[in-house]
DNA sequence: GAGGTCAGTCAACACTGCGTCGACTGTAAT
DNA sequence: ATTACAGTCGACGCAGTGTTGACTGACCTC
């Protein structure tokens, strides 16, 4: 579902032919990599599959072997970001009690990191999710994990004694993580009130902060 | 650029002709009603011009003769839910001092029952404020309004001494703002995490008062 | 080295939805 | 009676999507 289909690539994978790099695995970069360029300049909507396939040195029926749809593309390109954030917020929360101000900034700052590099495509994405099914069940999918992650977090700090109690962990955790959201959106996007991207990660941080600990300060551990 | 072009009423009117309700206007009026009907079952972008027009009685090209194009009745439709919520929230903020809590919970209640009932008309604008420019200018001119009510309000908050400095206040009313809009989009469309539809006014009420006051119960004027 | 298989390719087609043009009708003012 | 205009729509052109069916060339197998 969410990787592109590649049906003869995998056939020939499954019987043990071509096991090096083929043509088409080539041209699917292309066709990747031709997507996120024209991303930089316009807006999802407004690019056809003919210009992905001619970008990419094809012709659009040629496109259609490689990927389903022009969806299907930025699916896949939304995967790798996503993977990447996943990546680079990875293990951020597990030692929170030693600093919490520090770990908590570092998580906001490499998903800003993250995002901020990949705009093009999870701008692309915030336009096409209204739209389409799978990219919306992969940005849900995606989504509940970091507010899993966040919720064990604020779990843990009441536990210890470091956060108030309040509102229910996961209500705390859904709420912060759909600010950033949606400031980051309007941060990269550029229309509409927004915060500058210079403080975005500044401000952002001192409300998580402020709505987990209700402090700017919080304790490390005692 | 709002509100849809009806040249041939418009002219009548400024000629003193046809004082009275026109066919144009019934028209006008079942095409807009088909369209927030249709959109309770369906997306906007599966709702097709002609459907909109057959709704109405109307054929296709016959539904260009009052509206420009479909974007535009989304549009009016549009304009017309942030009228009503403009019109629910004016004054809430003034006598804030009285009673910090009750008023700020007032204001968010009041947001959250419009859009709540016109729930299907503020989800087609989410889908399509992506690629209409227009929606977009539309929705960012609105925000900007509520921006600087809550951060005006912010402002005398601090002033009085009720509520403690901290970052800039238009900041802190674009993140609220925005949490705002992202989490109620969750809850009514209901795909990703979100919070419950009963809960949503206390969650928010009681980060947007930990937010600005650092308390969950701000002082009433001394 | 003849025949088979399969990755990879594309011209041509069918389909859908958008927006426009130009011709038409009915009503009401002059 | 003529003029004017609100209101109507059949028929068109256009752009973009997704599919079909036929082709090429590499390579494997006997």
């Amino acid at each position: 579902m969410t990787a592109p289909r590649t049906p003869g690539r995998d056939v020939a994978v499954a019987r043990g032919r071509r096991p090096g790099r083929s043509v088409g695995d080539d041209r699917e970069s292309a066709i990747l990599a031709t997507a996120e360029r024209l991303l930089q300049r316009r807006p999802f909507g407004e690019i056809s599959v003919d210009e992905l396939a001619r970008g990419a040195g094809i012709s659009r029926p040629t496109f259609y072997f490689y990927f389903p749809s022009k969806d299907a593309v930025l699916l896949t390109l939304l995967d790798r970001v996503t993977e990447e954030a996943d990546a680079a917020a990875c293990n951020v929360l597990d030692r929170l009690a030693e600093d919490p101000r520090s770990r908590w900034r570092e998580l906001i700052a490499r998903f800003h990191d993250t995002f901020g590099a990949h705009r093009a495509v999870v701008l692309a994405c915030a336009e096409v999710r209204a739209t389409n099914a799978e990219v919306r069940r992969l940005w849900a999918r995606v989504l509940e994990r970091w507010v899993q992650a966040v919720e064990a977090a604020v779990v843990a700090e009441r536990r210890r004694g470091a956060a108030p109690d309040g509102l229910p962990a996961r209500d705390l955790a859904i709420a912060l993580n759909s600010m950033n959201e949606r400031v980051w959106y309007a941060t990269f996007a550029g229309d509409g009130p927004a915060i500058d991207e210079r403080d975005v990660v500044d401000v952002l941080l001192e409300l998580w902060l402020t709505c987990i600990y209700r402090t700017t300060d919080p304790a490390r551990v005692g």
